[in-house]
DNA sequence: CTGTATCCTGAAAGATACTG
DNA sequence: CAGTATCTTTCAGGATACAG
């Protein structure tokens, strides 16, 4: 054994451009990752994705998409039509999410039914 | 060609354990994901983990590891010490979240830089 | 159809002071 | 050392009504 005591870490352990720094900036919006599904195919409509984003409040989905947009992730195509047609689409960036989002949900599927009954379980050994 | 259409997306198209519905149960609080990193190479003490963990209080650091703790990704150790001690570590469903953490990690190096320039970009071109 | 304008609510973060 | 107790702020989300 060559490692007896842990090292300390250090009050600079997290660089400020540390990759993790990212995981809230992602994950932070509640409908961010399903509108990305909802774009992999290609590019929706306004009204197309209310659909399967289903209890989504119009706001709510114009905020994700401008925060999208402002992100570089998703383009947005106003088409000069009555009554007006908007499509939105993955840019590559936001295509480059998937990637990612893979990951979290092979994740999922393994364990998060087990995260979900520690929560439960929590809950009855602790009050409510 | 065989797809001249987009097939529209069906309101069941996200079911209800659709595994994309954990990112925003992992992402959205702030410090999870350092504190995992933190603890990535064995136990530490309370007062251990504010180090690196620059700027956060006590009371959201606590927080933060009692909802990790409920979700059963960590595990609190008290010592029938004095002066107290307490130890968080790891747990295997904690464990196993590296790897999602590194997938997002890894596309961070490569396009966070991008998001963050299209972001500034916006701001230029819109108000503020 | 594609949004915006208001108003409201709840959860999380932070500042500060205090305790077993 | 390892927290808790308050208080305040912020902000995403949601409900509802209205507009180009």
């Amino acid at each position: 054994m060559t490692q007896t005591v842990l090292e300390p870490l250090p009050a600079d352990f997290f660089p400020a451009d540390c990759p993790v720094q990212s995981v809230p900036v992602l994950g932070s919006r509640k409908w961010t990752w399903k509108i990305i599904r909802c774009l992999e195919a290609g590019p929706r409509r306004f009204s197309e994705l209310r659909v399967p984003l289903a209890g989504i409040t119009a706001k709510v989905l114009a905020e994700s998409l401008r925060s999208m947009e402002q992100d570089g992730a998703v383009l947005r195509t106003e088409f000069a039509e009555n009554p007006p047609r908007v499509e939105y689409a993955l840019t590559p960036l936001g295509r480059s999410l998937l990637g990612p989002m893979d990951a979290v949900c092979a994740w999922s599927r393994e364990h998060l039914g087990g995260l979900l009954a520690a929560r439960e379980e929590y809950e009855r050994e602790h009050g409510r």
